[in-house]
Parts: C-alpha cells; structure tokens; sequence
RNA sequence: CGGGAUGUAGCGCAGCUCGGCUAGCGCGCCUGCCUUGGGCGCAGGAGGUCCCGGGUUCAAAUCCCGGCAUCCCGACCA
C-alpha cells in the first residue's frame, strides 16, 4: 500500500482526550476517531487489524468445528422478555423507540430461538455456533477508548449440547481455542477464575491482561501462577486462634471509638482478637456478619452465599434493629438476626466485639459458647502480599483488562425458551449451553498496552497490519526510487504485506517517525546512504537494531524472517 | 446516577479573575521557492456560530441562569 495515496492520517500530537497508551496510539496512528463517546469509526489501517484479530479467531473456532452465524442486531423486545433478560440488562440495553426491537448486547435468545426450531434430538447434538459481529451495550460510562464502548465487536461462541460431559467437553475445547488465539495474537495472558454473576451457569472463567488501565482486580502469584478474579480470590491467612481457656464476657467502654483501627490503638491490642460486624438484609431477615480484625467483606462472596437480592443495611435500619451505630454492632444480644462469620474466626474464642449500644464493646466472647453461628465462609477479600493458597508465596493484586470470558451456562435459557430435544431414550430434555466471548478491539487495545515505547506501537509478526514498512528516503534521487519501487514490487510478488512511504513531499525525519509510530515489525529503508554501495538498510521495531545488506538479498531476508 | 474538570480553527493550547477583540499562538493545511538519514527552512495565504439557548450591559469568549457534549474519579459493568 503506497503511502503517498492512501488514507492513513497520523498525528504529531497526543488528542487530549485518551490518556491511556493504546487509546492515543490508536488514534495517533489514524486507525480509529471518535464519533460519540464510546464509538468509533474505524479507518483503513485500525479495519485492517480488526480483519486480522477476526482471520485469527475464525482461524481456531473453526479448528475446534465452530460454525459461522450472521445474526441480527436487531432483536423483538418480547424475545428478551421471555428470558427475563429485558429486565436484567435494564437501562444497558439499547430500546428502538419506535418499534418493539431492542439491539442486541449478546446473542444467547438468537441462538437458543434457532436451536429451539431446528435442534429436535440427541443426535443432532453437539454444536457450536459462532458470530463476531457488532454488540451494543448503553454503558454507563464508556472509557479508554475501544476498551469500553456502547458499540464493540465481540466474537460470541455458543456450544449446545445433549449432557453435562458434553459441555465440560464443549468448554475446554474452547479454552484451549483461546489459549491459542491470544497467543497467536502476541498477548502475555492469564487466566483466572471467576464469578459467573448475573449471567447464570456454574463454571467461568477469565482471559486477562494485566495492565494498569484494567477495570478488573486480580489475585496472581509469580511463583505458582494461581490467579483469581478478586471477586473469588483467595488466600492463605492464618484463622484466628482458639484459646485454652475462655473467659467470661464483659463489658469495656470505648468512648468514640468507631473503627477497628481506633479499637486496635485505643486497646493495644492485636487485630486477630476483633471481630467486626456488618449488617445485610436478605429478604426480610437481618444478617450479621463477622469478620476478622479489619478484614474487608467481599461483596460478590456474600451475594454469591446470600443470594444477589441481598443488601447492605441503611444506618437508619441498623440504629433500629441493633440499638446501635455501625462501629459498636456485635454478635450478642440481637434478635432476629441470622448471624454467619468468615472461616478466619472459626470457632475463636475470647473475641472482643460491638456490644450494640454506643461506646461499648464486648471482650472475651467465645464464638462456640455465645453465639449461634449459621455458617462460617470465606467472605474476605484478599490483600496484597497475603501468601498464596496454592504455593504460600506472597500475592501480587493487580489491575487487568478481560479479553475472553468463558461460562458454562446449563439450561437457563433452554428452559426459559423452551428449547428441548429428545434423548436416546425419547425423553424431552433441555439443551445445555455455553456461551464464550471474545473483545475483538480489545485484543488490539491491549496488544498496544503491552507492546509500545515512547516513540509508537510496536507490533507482533502475527498482528501486524503490515509485515514491512518500505521507506523511501530521498524521493528526489531517480535511482534511489527505482530500488524502492522495485523492492515494492518484488515484495508484493512474494506476498509479502507492505506498507509503502513513498511520499514525495515529506521530509526523511518525518517519515521515519511514522514508520516508529506505526509500529510495523520491519523498516526497510532505502536511502542514499547505503544505496551508492548496493546495500539497504532493516530496522527491527521492536529492538532498533539495524542490518545492512545487500540489495539482491533483502526479500530472502524478510521471507526468513516470516518463517521464523 | 453522585463528585470533579473541560468545551476558543483539523489537532494542541493561550486569552476568561479584572467585560473594551478587528480573538491570538504552535502544529497541520494551500501557493511558491528551498531542503532530503530523525516530525527541514523562507515568503505569502486560507480557515472561527469562541459548545447551544436565554439574561445583565453602551459593549460578553470573558459576568449570571439553564441546557448539551467530552474526559476523569466513584457507583455500575450478562
């Protein structure tokens, strides 16, 4: 592709809106622009990337027998009702206003209403049917450029499946499908276990990146490689002792004391001795729940034990039911209330706690003796430098982008959609789904969040727009242009991708900050310098290293280095 | 949806407190000359509803009220 008449617009400047790297470089190097927030028009060069993404995914679905769908974006309203999804997704979801049609954010009703039609017995089972096509999502808060949009292409897998075997199979073909696909793609990843959240199903799991600009949290060890979402992260902190012998209960004052911090200085005494108590309401039933010292309560851990209906108290609420404020709530004494404890407290004994009147405190409370535990669980959410729960080796939590999200789905939407088929034995039975999504601008996104320097992106072989970016130096000299416009062409003949700066009316410097900025693996500069001795000069992007070689050689050169 | 910031030429910004504008600067763009190994140089030129609507004033980019948009933090994120 010649530079000189095609539409590449770079920029010098950094646009003030992006501030993370992938963004601006996305933007400095003409392959996306802004039309509204969180959508994008993308240009040649950015299209050109997403085509590639999408060659490497279609790529590995179908090695593993995925077959292509083009679905609508467009879906009727009452499709989304009858799987109450209408309602779940809410204000996300995108409403025509003048039909009864929704765009659709995920496609799992399409497929199942296709499945539900046409997939009538056991052996028309297992299929997996995929799309990458355009979703829409009304996000609240769209940021960091493509990362999150109210428009984005996703390649979405859906595996229908006749027994639950089947879909373990199903899910860990596509597993290893996207261990692939984003190795392919050049991306340092990792994979984490997740909540399956208001998405249904039993097992899910994460494809990461860790990057600063991630709306994710993650749990990772170095040393084992055990990584979690922090929504389900855990770690391997020591429980709070029992002692030999367990006191009576009494009561101290603690003027103005709210905090377990305050506690711990105003008593002098160690965290694993203070149990701190939070209030919940499940339906209509006040929860107490106990945690260690200042452990902090993992929300998505309680709702996955509560239930996703339950709430935190009001401190209107809390002053009624307990007779105290939020910092002086305990275990003793309360009526009415179902009261669990994180497994750090099991069976612990000489506790101080909230005596549920202002200003008092409870000591030596002997959780076995005083209190009626319903259930202890793990509700804490990990710090960094907690040892790891595998290998003991201290935790890193980091931020991190998700690429791909598997889940095993079951038969919520079989059974809301009414899709059954017969099994061997002529029986109705639901289909059992999966559902298995890809972030296609993300995994260019993060491609440039892992692989840029101050001068540009730096891409990998297998992503490139383009494998070699020729640039002509001295577009004034006739025989300095005859060698680039040969190698073009010989480049060309050879297959190889070439982006081409054959720009006459832009000075060297110029050209070979685009060339940085683009960020394609190889420049192959053809300047005066080394062309008076028959030679040409390749750059390596990524190390800055440059080979001088002789003219005739330089194809050969880049062909090897395509093999390699 | 809460908190904060910003909105002036294609991009990056100044001017706004303290009203006086014929609205500047750098980059980019156009024309001509020049230059050709790290975002050249010189000369000339085009380009603006100062986000929108209302108000105050002799006079508003500037002050006041209302809206919209974009970005950031938080909430949210199947």
């Amino acid at each position: 592709m010649r530079l000189s008449k095609n539409f590449l617009p770079t920029l010098k400047e950094v646009p003030s809106d992006a501030l993370i790297p992938s963004h601006q470089l996305m933007l400095r190097a003409g392959m996306i622009r802004p039309l509204g927030a969180g959508v994008y028009s993308f240009l040649p060069l950015g299209y050109r990337l997403v085509k590639k993404v999408m060659e490497i995914i279609r790529d590995e679905m179908d090695a593993i027998g995925g077959q292509e769908f083009h679905l609508p974006a467009l879906n009727p309203l009452e499709l989304w009702e009858e799987t109450g999804r209408a309602k779940a997704f809410g204000d996300t979801m995108f409403h025509v206003k003048n039909r009864p049609l929704v765009l659709a954010p995920t496609h799992e009703e399409v497929i199942c209403f296709i499945a539900k039609n046409h997939i009538k017995s056991y052996r028309d089972l297992p299929q997996i049917w995929y799309q990458i096509q355009t979703k829409f999502r009304n996000e609240p808060r769209p940021r960091s450029g493509v990362i999150r949009g109210r428009q984005f292409l996703m390649k979405d897998s859906y595996s229908l499946d006749a027994t639950w075997d089947g879909l373990d199979t199903s899910y860990d073909l596509h597993a290893e499908a996207y261990k692939k696909i984003f190795t392919r793609a050049g991306l340092k990843f990792f994979i984490v276990g997740a909540s399956s959240g208001a998405m249904g199903g039993s097992a899910s799991q994460e494809f990461m990146i860790e990057s600063e600009a991630g709306e994710d949290t993650c749990a990772v060890c170095d040393q084992c490689g055990y990584a979690a979402n922090l929504e389900v992260a855990a770690s391997h902190v020591t429980n709070a002792l029992r002692e030999g012998e367990s006191k009576p209960i009494e009561e101290i004052h603690t003027p103005n004391v709210k905090t377990i911090d305050e506690l711990k200085t105003f008593l002098h005494i160690e965290e694993r001795f203070l149990a701190k108590s939070l209030v919940y309401m499940k339906e209509k039933t006040p929860v107490l729940i106990l945690m260690m010292g200042n452990d902090q309560l993992n929300e998505s851990k309680l709702l996955g034990i509560l239930g996703n209906e339950a709430r935190p108290l009001q401190p209107d609420e809390l002053k009624a039911l307990t007779g105290a404020d939020g910092g002086s709530i305990g275990p003793i004494g309360l009526n009415g209330f179902t009261i669990i404890a994180d497994k750090r407290l099991e069976g612990a004994n000489n506790l101080i706690s909230g005596a549920n009147k202002n200003d008092y405190h409870l000591k030596n409370i002997d959780l076995q003796r005083d209190v009626n535990i319903q259930g202890y669980h793990d509700m804490r959410t990990v710090q960094p430098g907690e040892p790891c729960p595998t290998c003991n080796q201290p935790l890193r939590v980091v931020n991190a982008i998700e690429l791909g999200h598997i889940f095993k789905l079951g038969t919520k939407y079989a059974d809301a959609l009414h899709a059954y088929y017969l099994d061997e034995n002529g029986k109705e039975r639901p289909i059992i789904m999966g559902s298995y999504g890809i972030g296609v601008e993300r995994i260019i996104a993060c491609h440039i969040e892992q692989s840029h320097d101050k001068n540009g992106i730096v891409w990998s072989k297998s992503l490139s727009p383009f494998h070699v970016h020729l640039v002509l130096v001295n577009s004034n000299n006739e025989k300095i242009v005859s060698v680039a416009e040969s190698l073009y062409e010989k480049f060309q003949e050879s297959l190889i991708d070439v982006l081409y700066d054959d720009r006459s009316d832009v000075s060297p410097g110029f050209k070979f900050k685009d060339a940085d900025l683009l960020g394609m693996p190889l420049q192959v500069i053809v300047g005066e310098k080394n062309v008076s001795n028959g030679k040409i000069e390749i750059k390596d992007r990524a190390t800055g290293k440059r080979d001088i070689l002789e003219i005739g050689k330089v194809v050969n050169y880049v062909e090897k280095w395509l093999e390699s």
